[in-house]
DNA sequence: TATTGTTATACTCTATAACTATA
DNA sequence: TATAGTTATAGAGTATAACAATA
C-alpha cells in the first residue's frame, strides 16, 4: 500500500501479474499446437491425453474420484470423458467388488499400446518446441514452476486439501 | 541421439516433458481459480478478460483481426466473443471509414470502468496466489518463461509469422 | 447421513469451412 | 483475386445441481 518501487524501475506488485500473463500466453501457445497435432494425428484431445496418462502410470487402474482429482476435472465431467474413451476401446470400467459404489478405470491392452505411441510423439513435439531452451534453464523452470504451484495451491479459496 | 544421461540420474530428453506437465498443471490450477472468481464476482470468463485487457491498453481500439492475433482466438470465434461483450455494453464496434471491410472494437466508458475494477481484483488474486514465491524467483520465471515462449513460437508447425 | 458416481442442463470455447462485402 | 469479418456447424470442455445406489 506504500511504495512499490525497486530501484525506481518496476512496481513489484505488477510483476506477478506480468508473470501470470506470460505464463498463460506461453501455455496457451503450446497447448494449441499440441491440441492441433493430437487431433490430426491421433484424433485425441488434451484432456483425454491427460486422463490416459494418469492411467498409464497405474497398471491397476484408478477410481473415478481419484482420476477426477488428478486431472482436475469434476466428477460429472470425468464420467463423460471416460465414456468416450471406453467407447473407443481404450479403457474399461469395472465395479469394485469390495465397495460396490466404487468404479475403477484402467487401460485396455489396446489403450496401453495406443497411448504409448501417442506419448512418444507427444514427447518429441515437446522436445522440439523447447529445443531453443538450454537444459539448465529447463531445470530452473521446473523448480520455480513447482514453487509457484505450491504457492497457488496453498492460497486457493475453495475447500481443497492438497 | 547418443547418451541421454547427466550424472547417471535423469534422461535429458524427459526433462522437457516433465516441465511441460508441470507448467500445464500449474496454469490449469491457477486458471480454474481465476475463472471461478471472475465468474462469481464479475460474471466474466477468462477469454473475455483477455480480450478486454487488450482493448484496455489501446484507447483507440483494435481491428478485429488484430484482436484475434493477440488473443490467439480465431477470427470466427472473436466475432462471437465481441458480440457478447457488445451486448453487455462493454465494447462497441465501429466500421472504419477508410476501408469499409475493417471493423474496430473499443471499450465503452462503462467497459473501461468495469474492466478497471475487474483488473484490480484480478491483480490482487494473482498476488495472493503467488505470495509464497519470492520476488527474485518471480523475475527469473518471467525471463525463463519468455525464453520458452520464443522457442515454442519458432518451432510451431503452422504458417505463423511471429 | 455421507459418499461414489451418474445424469441433466446450460453455456462457453474451439476448430473448420463456407460465405459476404469490400478492396 | 485477396482480405476482413461473419455465419454456420459440430464437438468438447466447464460448472452446477439434482439424483440413485451403496455404505
Amino acid at each position: 500500500m506504500d511504495l512499490d518501487f525497486i530501484g525506481g524501475e518496476v512496481q513489484e506488485g505488477k510483476q506477478e501479474l506480468r508473470l501470470w500473463l506470460k505464463l498463460l500466453a506461453t501455455t496457451k501457445l503450446i497447448s494449441q499446437e499440441l491440441r492441433r497435432r493430437l487431433r490430426s494425428e491421433f484424433g485425441a484431445t488434451l484432456p483425454q491425453f491427460d486422463l490416459l496418462a494418469q492411467l498409464y502410470r497405474e497398471p491397476d487402474g484408478l477410481r473415478l474420484g481419484e482420476l477426477s482429482k488428478r486431472t482436475m476435472v469434476t466428477n460429472g465431467n470425468v464420467t463423460g470423458l471416460v465414456e468416450r474413451l471406453e467407447t473407443d476401446g481404450l479403457i474399461r470400467r469395472v465395479t469394485s467388488g469390495a465397495d460396490r459404489r466404487v468404479t475403477v478405470a484402467r487401460l485396455t491392452d489396446e489403450g496401453r499400446a495406443f497411448f504409448g505411441r501417442m506419448a512418444d510423439a507427444h514427447e518429441g513435439w515437446i522436445r522440439d518446441l523447447m529445443s531453443d531452451v538450454d537444459p539448465s534453464t529447463i531445470r530452473t523452470l521446473l523448480e520455480d514452476a513447482d514453487t509457484l504451484k505450491q504457492s497457488a495451491r496453498t492460497h486457493l479459496s475453495g475447500p481443497e486439501e492438497g
